[in-house]
DNA sequence: ACCTTAATGCGAATTTGTTGCTTCTAGCCG
DNA sequence: CGGCTAGAAGCAACAAATTCGCATTAAGGT
């Protein structure tokens, strides 16, 4: 059913997959998500309609594939010369990306055709690959750095609640402030004295 | 097409709506949820398919809403004497329900076929209602209280987002663990030494 | 009790999804 | 290098679903 384990990568198979994909991409486009059939992406593609049935399975499962193609982060986070400074920056544009209205819709395509779970583990997994690319960073200039599930738990994971279950005002300052908090419980864990501006506040929220 | 703003709440439509919910609950547990189709659903009801087609749109729609009537919490948050006792309690439900492959089912299928957010609006709202519960009687008590955007971020939205991205082991431990780290943070808004076994720490972790 | 109109029922027409079988070809072995 | 083998795609007939126009029913208001 999962498209991935393909027995044969080369040749045919390989180029199939991507007419496919690369008719999706044009017919969301032009005709809108909603719109899309699966004999219309079949003609797009060149393609007979059993193929794409047999090898995604529905439309979901196809979209859910592209999204998740979508959904990878193809660059890595700024360096920007300290942790705080490039988790702020990475949570923002994280946040940008996945508030957006594509970025939503991306998510729950990545999620609606994914029996498994393998899909939604393959997004947690682009942001855990980037966070740990922020996080060796700061190890290498020999800052303290938070462990990698603390920072799902505290800025991920809110992130994407509100995106998913709360329709309302997701912007940058959330962003930083989900930021402060998780850094902010790593200056307490390093016995450093906790200043003033790193102190948790709730004064926005971020839905109605 | 969402079927909440029904201009004709009473009589038929009520009547209809209500077969229609009680045939998915049925045919889910009789043939499973991969194996429902509109038309068989339409049979059991004694409706006419083109009903359902119209008032719900499809089988994703239809699925949402009877998700989102099985995630309403049936019982108030137990009164434990203490707002760390209540919210323990209360997160370990929460995510004893949630982690359950019935309760991700749900949850998938009230994201699942809801465009405009509705019903995933409606399943936050659903745990709105019982932290405020929590925190009223607290605030009753005379207890600090966090507040309630605060416990989203920190005990909610973990949760969620491991339900539905990371498939990995989520037990009582983890929603306690949660629990203590925002109420730990409102120790320390309120000026209470933080105690050692308030301290965050991520030994476990869920996932693999 | 009557009127208005949303909501349902019904059935034909259309579209989508499935299946068995054939054909093609990438990967492999001699 | 040339012929096997099996996975993948094409094809076509079939089965099932969705859509649509129109007739009918019944809530809710007057």
């Amino acid at each position: 059913m999962s498209p991935k384990p393909m027995a044969r990568p080369g040749g045919r198979s390989a180029r199939v997959q991507e007419s496919v994909h690369a008719a999706v991409r044009e017919l969301v486009g032009e005709v809108g998500r909603d719109a899309l059939t699966v004999p219309m992406v079949a003609t797009r593609a060149g393609v007979t309609p059993s193929t794409i049935y047999r090898r995604w399975g529905d439309l979901h499962e196809l979209l859910s594939d592209v999204a998740v193609e979508r959904l990878r982060p193809e660059t890595d986070p700024a360096d920007l010369g300290s942790l705080r400074a490039d988790l702020d920056a990475w949570a923002e544009q994280f946040l940008d990306e996945m508030a957006s209205p594509p970025g939503r819709a991306y998510i729950r395509d990545a999620l609606l055709g994914d029996p498994d779970g393998i899909n939604a583990g393959q997004c947690s997994a682009y942001a855990a690959e980037q966070i740990d690319a922020v996080l060796a960073r700061a190890v290498q200039r020999g800052e303290p750095v938070p462990e990698t599930e603390l920072l799902f738990d505290r800025v991920v994971a809110p992130i994407m609640y509100r995106v998913l279950f709360r329709p309302g005002r997701l912007d940058a300052a959330y962003a930083r402030e989900l930021v402060t908090n998780a850094v902010y419980t790593l200056q307490i864990d390093a016995g450093a004295p906790p200043t003033q501006a790193a102190a948790p506040r709730r004064s926005k929220k971020p839905d109605s």
